[in-house]
RNA sequence: GGCCCGGUGGUGCAGUCGGUUAGCACGCCAGCCUGUCACGCUGGAGGUCGACGGUUCGAGUCCGUUCCGGGUCGCCA
């Protein structure tokens, strides 16, 4: 029977000295410093402890374990001869009068020390990914994460929202991404689907009379992974509010992230409220991107009417942006390395020219831009010691190099990347329509559950024309966090007849949305209230937070890359008889 | 599926122009050490250099194929 523990490791300070007092942890170390003489250093959640070995009695005790097993050490608190300054406990160690021993560490060998795992290899540590979270830098974010997300609760339930639950068992929605299936048993043939998201149980919510719903939900996607983005599962802070506009849905998400921002953020620095809006259009073409990276200062400027006809094959007939930075003294070696990666990024390549002290263009594509020097340096305001360099291709590849291009400058060159902040703005405006790249058709841009701007009178007007269909907008709105996607959400079409004139407009009728959303369709022709939401992604809010690069460092249980749980082997065959109970019979591939 | 980068004792890394016994740090084992705290000192064990094939007198190194991982493009209503 374990003796019950009177501290934790992290608590015991001076004034506890001449204590009697149980405490339990792993052993972190033991630092044999003379025969019979040594320190042990007990760790749990809180903290460590040290523990003074000065007897054989018990060194006998704990010499020959290995490290990471679990002890309970009872003794007294005495004061130290020589002090620790940099840890809490650092002015006090337990004399212990028993050790006894909980749990041993059957291997004197580790995967990793548990301290430095964060440099071990990924694969081990997810499979070893107990042993990881041992570490207290890597359980630090997990911990972070549970304060950001009850504090997310509690935010939302002061402000009236309701915490609701939504199916996780539901329909296969055919629009989106790829759905994880689940066969359903009792009805051969047929399938479950994992939501995607619970955008349509939220918008049945609003019609059921829900005033205001949040839930920070599981969402389930069979895509690829990022670097930011999981594979497989992800929370979102799902949220939606009726009878309210786009403006009730910013504010309050205002309202709630930037006090978590402030408190939780790694970064003291946070945009002021409202944040700035930045139409779609606008962003894309000033920098590149619908999730701009605003700490950095550069900016993408047009410049195809100005080079059309210098000669330079990639430019002629092509959209034309450039990025220039003063005071430009990288090397060349420099410059390769800049082009190979916005190349690898993008997939297409860049060009650049460097401005000499006489203000000649020089280097790089400059034989063909040496006439147009004046015209480059009055758009461009060049200087001497400036550097140039340019994406071309159609519109939205050419900006979207040109993005690339500007974080990588920014980043790189110094002076234009002031990193300690958290600039966050809207992106609004987003297109309700767009050309397919494959299909050459017409087609929904984000999601058909957007309202038109303009509503119904802007679908009518522009029926017919696709430039003037191209050019309506959305109520849809992305909320940017230094040039990360983190938020995403729309004023809804709850109007089933703009539902349907939206959905013509791409080619398909009232058959297809009662087809593709049924119980929302239907649930609309019985009065529903107009209604707005948005839904933050938690794991890349926690992310943010912390600063971390990749997103499997804020999840506690991830998966690699390619979705699968190296600890838990998932996903795993299954016996015969399981899949007979489901009625799926496998195909020889 | 395409492209880029990587794979070397348990862990992290180095390894020059293809050349002798594959080095370093941490960890592990043994010994020493009574105030350590990233303890220190001495000694030791531990490697099919991801796999297969090729070039060569000789391959960790060069070539080809393949596997695995990360990043990225596609994809993510």
């Amino acid at each position: 029977m374990m003796q019950s523990r009177t501290h934790n490791c992290g608590e015991l300070r001076l004034g506890d000295a001449g204590k009697a007092v149980t405490i339990v942890g792993w052993m972190e170390n033991l630092r044999e410093v003379g025969s019979n003489f040594g320190f042990l250093v007990l760790r749990d959640y809180y903290g460590t402890t040290q523990v003074v070995i000065e007897t054989e009695e018990m060194m006998k005790a704990v010499k020959g374990l290995n490290k990471e097993t679990t002890l309970s050490v009872s003794g007294t608190v005495r004061e130290r001869e020589s002090k620790n300054r940099k840890l809490p406990t650092g002015e006090i160690e337990v004399v212990p009068e028993k050790i006894e021993v909980l749990g041993k560490c059957r291997h004197n060998q580790l995967p990793f020390e548990i301290n430095k795992s964060k440099d071990a290899d990924e694969n081990t540590r997810l499979k070893y990914r107990f042993l990881d979270l041992r570490n207290p830098a890597v359980k630090s974010n997990i911990i972070l994460r549970c304060q950001v997300v009850a504090e997310l609760r509690r935010l939302m339930t002061e402000k009236g929202f309701l915490e609701i639950t939504t199916p996780i068992l539901t329909a296969s929605s055919p629009e989106g991404a790829r759905d994880y299936l689940v066969p359903a048993r009792n009805h051969p043939g047929k399938f479950y689907a994992l939501p995607q998201a619970p955008q349509q149980f939220k918008q049945l919510l609003m019609t059921a009379g829900f005033d205001k719903y949040f839930q920070i939900a599981p969402c389930f996607r069979d895509e690829d992974a990022r670097a930011d983005r999981t594979p497989g599962e992800f929370y979102q802070l799902d949220m939606e509010m009726a009878f309210a506009t786009q403006e009730d849905v910013l504010s309050t998400l205002e309202d709630v992230l930037v006090p978590v921002f402030e408190k939780y953020g790694k970064y003291k620095r946070v945009s002021q409220v409202p944040f700035r809006h930045i139409p779609f259009n606008e962003a894309m073409e000033r920098y590149g991107s619908d999730k701009p990276d605003l700490r950095i200062d550069l900016e993408i400027t047009d410049i195809t009417a100005e080079v059309q006809g210098c000669g330079f094959g990639p430019f002629e007939g092509n959209t034309v942006k450039a990025v220039a930075v003063d005071n430009f003294t990288q090397a060349r070696k420099w410059i390769d390395k800049l082009l190979v990666d916005v190349e690898v990024q993008t997939g297409n390549k860049a060009c650049w020219v460097k401005v000499d002290e006489n203000g000649n263009l020089t280097g790089g594509v400059s034989k063909f831009l040496a006439d147009y020097k004046d015209v480059l340096t009055a758009k461009l305001n060049l200087k001497p010691g400036s550097f140039v360099c340019m994406a071309a291709g159609k519109k939205a590849a050419a900006q979207k190099t040109a993005g690339v291009i500007r974080t990588l400058l920014g980043k790189r060159v110094p002076g234009h990347f002031d990193e300690e902040q958290y600039a966050i703005c809207w992106i609004v405006d987003f297109p309700m329509y767009e050309m397919g790249e494959e299909s050459g058709q017409l087609e929904f841009c984000h999601n058909p559950f957007s309202m038109p701007q303009g509503g119904m009178q802007a679908l009518l007007d522009a029926e017919g024309d696709t430039e003037k269909l191209l050019a309506i907008n959305a109520n849809q709105y992305d909320l940017v966090v230094n040039g990360y996607e983190s938020a995403s959400g729309a004023v809804r079409n709850h109007d089933p007849e703009i539902m349907v004139k939206a959905f013509q407009m791409v080619g398909l009728g009232e058959e297809d949305v009662k087809a593709k959303f049924p119980a929302m369709y239907n649930a609309f022709t019985y009065g529903a209230p107009p209604h707005a939401g948005a839904a933050p992604g938690v794991d890349r809010l926690i992310m943010l937070l912390t600063g971390e690069e990749s997103i499997r460092e804020v999840i506690t249980f991830p998966m690699n890359k390619n979705a699968q749980d190296l600890m838990m082997g998932a996903p795993t065959a299954v016996d015969q008889s399981q899949l007979d109970t489901v009625h799926i019979a496998l195909v020889e591939e």
